[in-house]
DNA sequence: AAACTACATGGCAATTTTGCCTAACAAATG
DNA sequence: CATTTGTTAGGCAAAATTGCCATGTAGTTT
């Protein structure tokens, strides 16, 4: 199998590395939220917050489904927690275990 | 135990989120290297290299050995391996077996 | 001690990212 | 049609990132 390209890897790592998209992805990690529901938790503009979701949209980590007036994002792939706690391990907290990590 | 601060989180996160410093990732994963010899295979001036090499240390990701008139650095922890896969995964590659990922 | 090697660091300009605002637009609903 | 919800684009200023240059520094060699 093909290596992932550097570039697609680079955008997957920037889509995650901010505080606010951060934050959205554990908000959705709790379930599906539309954009306005997120839009109060984390603050900001609407345009922002749409930003953000279409920035992590186009990288694949999230995706959406329609719902009367309401768009409702989704985390697209599951290992995404298990992801996040090899960050959390890599951050310093040892929260895998050994076969995992370290 | 307690959550990583998201701060750390995305200390480690952009520290991943570029192309040189994900190269230079890639090589430390094949084993110690001196500066000089990372400068040789990513390109650039030193000091450019110097200053990933450091962002990525304060990170946690990588550690150094002094070794003569060498500095030798290497990758801080095991996991990044599948850390990368992760990423590879995320980035629409499936190289994880089904535990793991999706 | 002087010179040299291997890196680190500060400064600086160019580029990118971020966030707010405004406005235009689409789609579903009443 | 009017309203609500959200996307997208443009403009713009503030902030962060990037990369090279010049200089500083620590350890080694002569």
């Amino acid at each position: 199998m093909a290596l992932t390209e550097p570039k697609a890897r680079v955008a997957v790592l920037k889509a995650l590395a901010h505080p606010t998209r951060l934050e959205i992805i554990q908000i959705l990690s709790q379930g599906t939220r539309c954009v306005s529901e997120i839009e109060k938790s984390v603050g900001g503009d609407m345009s922002t917050v749409s930003k953000h979701l279409s920035l992590m949209r186009k990288a694949g980590l999230i995706g959406f489904k329609k719902g009367g007036l309401h768009i409702n994002y989704e985390i697209a792939c599951g290992c995404l927690d298990g992801f996040l706690r090899f960050v959390d391990s890599l951050a310093g907290n040892r929260v895998l275990d050994e076969q995992l990590c370290c």
